[in-house]
DNA sequence: ATCGTCATTTGT
DNA sequence: CAAATGACGATC
């Protein structure tokens, strides 16, 4: 027995019963030996603070050599706790000029993250101005060590010949097809038409991509959407080509579907949005389907929002992208002026043929005469247009608004929602107080409407909710379904039925819907956000397209005043003008698009230290902070709200100002936290 | 959490 | 004036 072997064991002896620490690590830590070549490894490591946000080098012990790839899960001791991280890179120097620790153990030489995701996620974390931590914690799944160590799948290619008929439809869409089937990058803010099958659309456009031997990512709002986008690329790509990533997979599928992508097994993925990250290998085509749905913003800091993530993407990787929707969202508006994209829309023609008719109904609409619909306030059109609808056989869908919604200000005559003359945010009334902003908190005096000149205000009511009960008393004998957000149903069939449901959860009718009535038109539009109104055309647009044409007997039967912009938009079928003006009202009241804004939201004294920190850019602009919530007898609250905003081109300089000032507070241990949003979407 | 640094207090 | 204590900040 060799000497040393013998001694190191009486040595330990009297240690064994307890944790083998100190002395003995000491006498391992002088038996570790550094890989021969590049021996320093770079590592992100798992921690919450934010001045943190950067590599620290490691030692590579010999005999992890070949297990430290870069992009493998490690685990080291960092500030004494043995923490997760990844590895970044390897390298021969270090410039840490203190003594190096050696990496604990890799937890799995798998590169979950290659160096594309990594700066990707790096790119997604300056955007934003959050952590690289943070980022990646969105991006990779969770391992699961048996899902890891199963034979990889086989890898798929694609070799289908897809026509370019579906696209054809559009301007500009055979040429987009071509362009990606030559390989070409191209960038298109696509609207589809009503009762179009989108999800052929978008997997003939995959799949054209996958041909060529790049891969395709496609980003939708939901389970459902997942459902049809997923069967419509199988159809046409077989299965093996395809992968369904979604979050509610259960750990282990979820983290084998996702190394079938990181693998390069299958070159087309579809999925929800944490999919905006999917490390498909060689990508050629970012697809979000709906991108004003506000499913399409992870709610996990830094809060990343799909389009502007694969916006990113697709520069950084030289691919195409598709903004795909009903309806246009002011930022895909802004891609489109800008010239960055490409407008592909139906002809007026094609419109004309495939969009339902449309009908508005104000607020002193005739009741129906029926005695059931009187009882449900169901106008007398939506009433007459429901009952041709089921007499040929066909389903309805009543869309009826959610419960919660903002009370909201607006002109007593016109019921235009009432800006603030400062900063034009929106004005509210809490009580025994006047009307003031709800942003800059600017008290407004003498109200007077800029749109029709009324002196009066008055809160918009909303939050109730038409049942489907009353409804189904109506039409007696009729079927009544609902879809919401107990139960969303997927698809209804060719039968008359009266299907009650909420936005976004609006069931595909086999045949088309023969009529739609939309009665939320007052609620959706009185709310208080600076997107209520492309927001109510979007929730609208989507309900509209699952009717027939008018040619076949489609009506849309909506409960809102004609006057309005986003009932003209629908009447018209035409989301590009609203869009337009959407982005140049935006422009005009410096909202985003056109501005970058951050919301800053957390104690008082926290938001005021945060902003004392905050190195704004000259043209930054401070709004706020305003009390959220209830406020006491001196108008304080708990937590207070601020706005930042800046000109686009100055975005970083924003983005990383706040991430500066963020790790100045958390390097000082001050407790309270500020949540931070970069252009959040709702700006209550 | 833990370690090192630096300033301050304490003991001679 | 050295040693002990404690606050603070970086964390490889």
């Amino acid at each position: 027995m060799p000497e040393g072997t013998e001694t190191a064991a009486l040595w330990d002896l009297p240690r064994a019963g307890k944790p083998a620490k100190g002395k003995p690590k000491a006498a391992r830590k002088g038996q570790q030996q550094p890989a021969a070549a590049d021996p320093i490894a770079r590592i992100v490591v798992d921690v919450q603070l934010a001045h943190l946000d950067r590599t620290f080098d490691y030692q590579v012990p010999e005999k992890f050599d070949a297990d430290a790839v870069p992009g493998a899960r490690v685990r080291v001791r960092f500030a004494g706790q043995l923490v997760d991280g990844f590895l970044i890179e390897r390298a021969g120097t270090t410039e840490h000029t203190g003594r190096l620790a050696f990496l604990e153990r890799v937890t799995s030489a798998e590169p979950v993250l290659g160096p594309r995701l990594a700066a990707l996620a790096r790119t997604v974390a300056e955007r934003y101005g959050g952590t690289l931590i943070d980022v990646l914690r969105l991006a990779i799944p969770p391992r699961h060590a048996k899902a890891e160590a199963e034979p990889p799948r086989p890898r798929a290619s694609v070799s289908v010949a897809v026509g370019d008929a579906g696209w054809a439809r559009y301007q500009r869409g055979a040429a987009f097809l071509e362009a990606l089937r030559g390989n070409r990058q191209a960038h298109a803010v696509w609207q589809a038409l009503p009762g179009e099958d989108w999800p052929a659309r978008l997997a003939e456009a995959a799949v054209v991509v996958a041909a060529g031997g790049r891969g395709a990512v496609l980003v939708v709002p939901d389970q459902r959407d997942l459902a049809r986008v997923h069967g419509a690329c199988v159809a046409l790509a077989g299965n093996d080509a395809v992968v369904a990533l979604s979050a509610d997979l259960g750990p282990a599928e979820r983290y084998r579907r996702w190394l079938a992508v990181s693998r390069g097994s299958a070159p087309i993925v579809v999925g929800t949005r944490a999919t905006m990250f999917a490390p498909v290998a060689d990508p050629g085509l970012f697809v979000v389907w709906d991108d004003g749905d506000d499913l399409h913003v992870d709610p996990h800091m830094p809060y990343p929002q799909v389009r502007d993530v694969l916006t990113l993407r697709a520069h950084a990787d030289k691919a195409s992208l598709v903004i795909a929707g009903f309806a246009r969202t002011a930022e895909a508006q802004l891609l489109v002026e800008s010239g960055w994209a490409h407008a592909v829309v139906p002809s007026r023609e094609d419109l004309r043929k495939a969009a339902p008719r449309v009908t508005p109904v104000g607020e002193d609409f005739d009741v129906a005469r029926d005695e059931a619909a009187r009882v449900a306030r169901l106008p007398a059109v939506a009433f007459e247009a429901a009952r041709q609808a089921l007499s040929a056989e066909a389903p309805v869908l009543v869309q009826v608004p959610r419960r919660g919604y903002v009370p909201a200000l607006a002109c007593a005559q016109c019921r235009t929602p009432a800006h603030c003359r400062r900063c034009a945010g929106p004005l509210a009334l809490s009580d025994g107080q006047p009307p003031h902003c709800r942003w800059c908190g600017a008290p407004e005096g003498n109200f007077r409407c800029p749109s029709c000149g009324s002196v009066r205000l008055r809160a918009v009511v909303v939050g109730s909710k038409r049942t489907a009960e009353e409804l189904g008393r109506a039409f007696p004998g009729v079927a009544v379904r609902t879809s919401g957000a107990q139960e969303v149903l997927a698809t209804v069939p060719a039968r008359p039925a009266l299907v009650v449901c909420t936005p976004g959860a609006e069931p595909v009718a086999e045949d088309g819907y023969g009529a739609a009535l939309l009665l939320d038109g007052w609620a959706l539009l009185g709310r208080q956000d600076l997107r209520a109104a492309e927001e109510t055309l979007r929730r609208w647009m989507a309900a509209a397209a699952l009717v027939r044409p008018s040619s076949a007997g489609g009506r849309i039967v909506v409960g809102a005043d004609a006057s309005l912009t986003a009932v003209q938009a629908l009447v018209r079928w035409d989301p590009a003008w609203h869009a337009e003006r959407e982005l140049a009202e935006r422009r005009e009241l410096g909202f985003p698009p056109a501005v970058r804004m951050a919301s800053l939201e957390g104690t008082p004294s926290a938001v005021a230290a945060l902003l004392a920190e905050l190195a704004l850019p000259p043209s930054g602009e401070i709004l706020g902070p305003v009390p959220l919530g209830s406020v006491d007898d001196e108008g304080r609250a708990d937590r207070e709200r601020a706005l930042v905003r800046v000109p686009r081109s100055d975005g970083r300089a924003l983005a990383s100002a706040l991430a500066a000032a963020q790790a100045q507070r958390v390097a000082r241990k001050e407790p309270d936290p500020v949540r931070m949003q970069l252009d959040p979407l709702e700006l209550i």
